[in-house]
RNA sequence: GGAGGGAUGCCCGAGUGGCUAAAGGGGACGGGCUGUAAACCCGUUGGCGUUUGCCUACGUUGGUUCGAAUCCAACUCCCUCCA
């Protein structure tokens, strides 16, 4: 395993990051002897990047620090047809307004892990609509069409997958494989590119690339994947209460976002370290190694580390400091989810404490907040509120934010604005 | 184009005229135990109002009936076989 030689494929394999690749030898040779450039593609199916995405960023990020180049490919192109790997379904298309104000909030994730610029290892960032717009069909259907084989595409994870259980799956999504593996060959004309990374459900779309480059340019490509990453209870990553973790601030403030790493698995907590923090892995080793209520500690490291990362060291620490006051001391941390309550509507005679679960986004209706609060997991101030009929008054504030809790990790501090 | 099968709540899936807001499971959420773990046990799981109430919901639109997720018709979509 590490006779490896390349300082960057050395570094993802101890890390943990390499599920499968086309050629090991042959791109450890490669990234041993010369600077490569190698690619992953976002598609912006969303307007920002999610934790699940963070694998592959890592990947980029390690991919420049041993001095590679990393090419961040935007889907423009290819989110307009659709990846059906992974989906249980189609997906609605995406018009072009939404697909383009999806890759620029996705863009803005990037500048955290990468350093962009025209410098031999410096990332770029590319859109392949630029390419895929332009096609012509029986043009592209001729030269590059034919070497694909339907019987070996019916053969693919993803489509079969579709077939077997019997979901629909248009040709438009069929073709989604030969777009990317296209991608590939035009990166590798105009970026010199040589290697393609993903998650390994991606795992026949890189390898369609890398036949694809072979027979047509007769170019030698790579394509390296990813573990599938799960939870140790094998939820796929990425979900919480609030949804899905966002990287961007706008989608999840700092505090959720730490509160996510914090709440790992105690099973996950070594290799979430390896995998999206830098720490040396002989720490990562000792951090791992403690047991029982130690662990918490590198919990904490592991959200401090992961945050710093994304969000900046400022927002790191706040968010730690937060979560220390609410969970340690039991105060109210200033760094909870702040909701302002208008004044005038508590004025007359008091704001009901259903109505106030569901202003504070606590509930997402009154009857789960009377439900909440029957099964006695509503708390004001740390007081369980008994009563769902109780109402807020204006003089409960006069001494300060209230906090407003659902259960034991989701508070909300309430503050009265006029 | 022909023949047959199917569409149920977040997901899977039962239900073939009233007792159905709809079994069961998963997931999720809450409580207990703990370490802001895991496992386990308990509870909750359409909306609004709350003492029995109203509204929305079983692909869509109509119809039969006192009454329909359940019967009929048309339509949409999916699947299988045939051409």
């Amino acid at each position: 395993m590490s006779n490896l030689k390349s300082d960057f494929l050395r570094i993802l394999s101890e890390r943990g990051f390499i599920n499968d690749c086309t050629d090991k030898e042959g791109l450890d040779e490669k990234a041993a002897t010369g600077t490569i450039a190698a690619y992953i593609g976002f598609d912006c199916t969303a307007p920002s990047l999610h934790v699940g995405s963070l694998l592959p960023i890592m990947m980029l990020r390690w991919l420049q620090k041993s001095g590679h180049k990393p090419i961040v490919l935007m889907g423009g192109g290819t989110t307009r047809v659709g990846d059906p790997s992974g989906k249980d379904e189609s997906r609605q298309l995406l018009s072009d307004e939404q697909i383009a104000a999806n890759m620029a909030g996705i863009k803005r994730v990037f500048s955290s892990y990468l350093t962009f610029g025209d410098g031999p290892s410096d990332a770029i960032m590319v859109n392949n609509a630029d390419w895929l717009d332009g096609l012509k069909y029986i043009e592209f259907l001729r030269d590059y069409g034919r070497h694909f084989s339907v019987n070996r595409m019916l053969s693919f994870e993803s489509v079969e997958q579709r077939l077997k259980r019997q979901q629909h799956l248009s040709f438009l999504e069929f073709n989604y494989m030969i777009l990317q593996a296209y991608d590939f060959l035009e990166l590798s004309r105009r970026h010199d590119c040589v290697l393609q990374m993903g998650g390994s459900d991606q795992w026949g779309n890189i390898v369609s690339g890398v036949e694809l480059g072979r027979r047509i340019d007769d170019a030698h490509l790579f394509g390296l994947t990813s573990p599938l990453l799960t939870t140790a209870s094998g939820a796929k990553m990425g979900k919480t209460a609030g949804g899905a973790v966002w990287l961007n601030e706008e989608k999840l403030p700092a505090y959720d976002f730490w509160q996510y790493w914090r709440n790992t698995h105690d099973a996950d907590v070594g290799r979430f370290l390896r995998l999206f923090t830098e720490l040396p892995m002989d720490e990562i080793a000792r951090l791992e190694a403690l047991e029982g209520q130690e662990l918490n500690e590198a919990k904490k490291i592991l959200a401090n580390e992961v945050t710093a990362m994304c969000r900046g060291r400022a927002a790191a620490e706040a968010a730690a400091a937060t979560a220390q006051k609410t969970f340690e001391q039991g105060q109210l941390g200033e760094g909870l989810p702040t909701v302002e309550i208008a004044a005038n509507t508590i004025r007359e005679d008091g704001l009901g404490i259903v109505d106030a679960l569901v202003a504070a986004g606590l509930c997402a209706s009154k009857g789960e907040a009377r439900r909440l609060i029957r099964g006695g997991g509503a708390r004001l101030d740390d007081e369980k509120i008994a009563d769902e009929n109780m109402r807020l008054q204006e003089d409960l504030f006069t001494a300060g934010p209230v906090k407003l809790s659902a259960g034991k990790k989701r508070h909300v501090r309430l503050i009265l604005k006029d």
